[in-house]
DNA sequence: GGGCAAACGCAACCCATGTCGCATTACGAT
DNA sequence: ATCGTAATGCGACATGGGTTGCGTTTGCCC
């Protein structure tokens, strides 16, 4: 569940007709200046002009490709989530569920790496085109995590229908609520907490469906 | 964990000299207007003028006493906080659980009553003055929830050293997480899912410290 | 009821954000 | 090489959010 400041390098960018040319340097170019502001200054003080001059790209570029501040960010928020991130994978469901937890935990350790996670969820309150950015990253992050509870199924470690989207969200959705919602600290201990009480969940049924 | 939009009528307003005149007629009409501007534009669409002029009170009245929408959110943050809210009390853990996990689903259920609330969350990646509101908010709301867990260990129905404030905590995490970070939707079932997910840990003693 | 200070209204102003028309560059294909 | 077109650069301009100075009103106290 982390990785979302990291970048697939080069992918032609969509709807053009030059895959290999200024177009896809600029939107690297520009990508860059948006994540390196977002660590410099925050979301509300990330502004059109500082990825201009950080970019080299000039402002009415950036408001006709992207649109604006939450273009911007979509479209950042796009090439995150088409990195080659995979849950991981323990031997045991408890480990997997802590490693986990320990992943977000590690994810949002200083401000440098939170900045842009953080980022995108304020975007998706700014905007209906960063909303569904962020939900389909989110989606597309979780499903992966199904993986997880596949393999527990497989070994018996957990019911044959159990929820698994369910169940990977109990394990993240604790640590979220600190960090986005009631902003109170997360650390090691709440990430095995939550672990626990999802393990501890799913042993008893809790996940299985009907 | 409801009611975030209902104000405990009539309190001075702080820091001032004039605890029951123009000032306290001013406070409660903006407040009323920031309330009526979330539910009919949503945050992103709140803008100053709007509630200057749904409120009668000038634009520079507003900007000099709340220094932006940030403090007018924040002040609205503020009142939200004081009312008389308490968590049900059913009679069981299981009944007190669900319970709460469904006024949280009632309290987003249509999109005029999701509007304060979710504005609150916004605002709260804005600025810290809103982040601070909110985390006092939350603990404040979260403290009162631990009602319900004192209540359970006195009939036997927990742990007594129970961690009070996660086990709350776990059991609107997975309806808040869907809300505000991955934004699916949220229903009855999913409340219900919460709680027996938080009950069922509870029951195995992950709650339990140490 | 008179006087004082706080709170507010008002209009003008400043500045950053976002827009527009046109010139220029770079890519891709012939 | 050359040409057509998409993409970008550029500066001027419009727009609106936010600020300032000053005059006016309101509430409180004597």
């Amino acid at each position: 569940m982390t990785n979302e400041g990291v970048h697939a390098d080069e992918r032609p960018a969509p709807g053009t007709r030059r895959p290999g040319g200024r177009t896809a340097r600029t939107r690297a170019a520009v990508r860059d200046a948006v994540l390196s502001g977002l660590s410099d200054h925050g979301y509300p003080g990330l502004t059109i002009e500082y990825v201009a001059e950080h970019s080299g790209v000039h402002k009415t570029t950036l408001y006709r490709r992207w649109g604006g501040l939450e273009g911007l960010m979509a479209d950042a928020l796009d090439l995150a989530g088409e990195d080659a991130w995979t849950p991981p994978d323990t031997g045991s469901l408890e480990g997997d569920l802590r490693a986990l937890a320990h992943e977000v935990v590690d994810a949002f350790a200083d401000e440098s790496k939170a900045a842009a996670p953080t980022a995108f969820v304020a975007a998706s309150f700014q905007s209906p085109r960063a909303a569904d950015a962020l939900r389909a990253f989110y989606a597309e992050r979780f499903s992966r995590c199904e993986a997880v509870v596949t393999r527990a199924v497989e070994r018996g470690e957990a019911d044959r229908d159990t929820d698994a989207a369910a169940l990977v969200r109990a394990v993240s959705a604790p640590l979220m609520l600190r960090l986005f919602v009631t902003r109170e600290p997360i650390d090691a201990a709440l990430a095995d907490q939550s672990a626990a009480v999802a393990l501890a969940a799913t042993r008893a049924g809790a996940f299985t469906r009907r």
